[in-house]
DNA sequence: CGGTATCCTCTTCGATACTG
DNA sequence: CAGTATCGAAGAGGATACCG
C-alpha cells in the first residue's frame, strides 16, 4: 500500500482535508530505500545517483530512480545535474525538510534496536 | 511493500542479521490502518473488534481481522476473548511495548501537521 | 460476533532494453 | 551516467460466503 498511501494522503490535502497528518508523514519514506536513502545523504551529504545504488546493492535502477523522483517530488531532495565533457552527472541531497525527518528516523532506529534486545532476551530465558 | 517489508525483516531477524532495526520498526505499523488502530487503542483503551471496525468505516472486516492479527503477532496489541451467553466477545488492547510506540507516532502527527501548513503557506504565496 | 477461505482485480516491482 | 518504457510475475486488498 506504500505508494497507495501517498496517493491517498496527496488526493486528501488537495481536497484541503489535512486530517491526515501521521499517514502523511508515513508516506513521506514508506517507500523501498527511502529511508536508507534519507539516512544515507544525511551522514554522508551529497551524492551521485551511482553512489547511492552502490549503497543500496540490492536497488534495482528502476526502483531507486522512482524512490529518487518521489523524494525530490516531496520536497525532501533536491536533484542536481551537472554536465562535465558530455557526461551527465546527477547530485542528490537532503533538503533542511528532509534532514527534518532524521529525529523519527533516529527514534526508528532506537525502538528497533531496544525491541529486538528485548525479544533475544526472551529467546535466551526460552531456549535455557 | 508493507507486508514484503514485515516478511523481510523478520527473515532477516531470524537468521541472527539485526542490521535493519529501523524498518523492524517501519514494519510494526506500516501495515493497513495500523497506526490509526495503535492511537485510538492507546487514547481509548480497550476495545471490541466492532467498535474498532466502527472507528474505520472504510476498514473492511477481512483486512481488519488481519491487520490485528499481525498487531498481536509482533506484540503490540492483546486479544481476549469473552464468552456470554454463547456470545463471543473479542476485546483488544495496547501492550506496554505497543504504548512504547507512541513517541514515534506522535512526532509522526507533529512533522506531518508542521509540514502541511508550511506548504499552505508557500501556496498562499504563489496564489497572491 | 469475530475469523478465515476463495476469487478476482489492481498495483508493485524486477528484468530487460532503449534513449540522451 | 541517469532516466524511462515495456512486460511479466508476485503481492495487496476488496467482495462475498461460510464456520465457530
Amino acid at each position: 500500500m506504500t505508494d497507495t498511501l501517498r496517493k491517498y494522503t496527496r488526493e486528501k490535502i488537495q481536497q484541503k482535508d489535512f486530517d491526515c497528518a501521521k499517514e502523511y508523514t508515513l508516506s513521506m519514506f514508506s517507500g523501498k530505500y527511502k529511508i536508507v536513502i534519507i539516512y544515507h545523504l544525511f551522514h554522508d551529504g551529497t551524492m551521485r545517483f551511482n553512489a547511492i545504488q552502490r549503497l543500496l546493492d540490492d536497488a534495482t535502477h528502476k526502483m531507486l530512480a522512482q524512490q529518487l523522483k518521489e523524494l525530490a517530488a516531496d520536497g525532501l531532495v533536491t536533484r542536481r545535474e551537472e554536465m562535465t565533457n558530455n557526461r551527465k552527472a546527477v547530485y542528490y541531497s537532503l533538503t533542511p525538510t528532509g534532514a527534518s525527518l532524521m529525529p523519527i528516523i533516529e527514534a526508528m532506529f532506537s525502538w528497533g534496536t531496544n525491541r529486538l534486545d528485548a525479544l533475544q532476551l526472551e529467546n535466551n530465558f526460552k531456549l535455557q
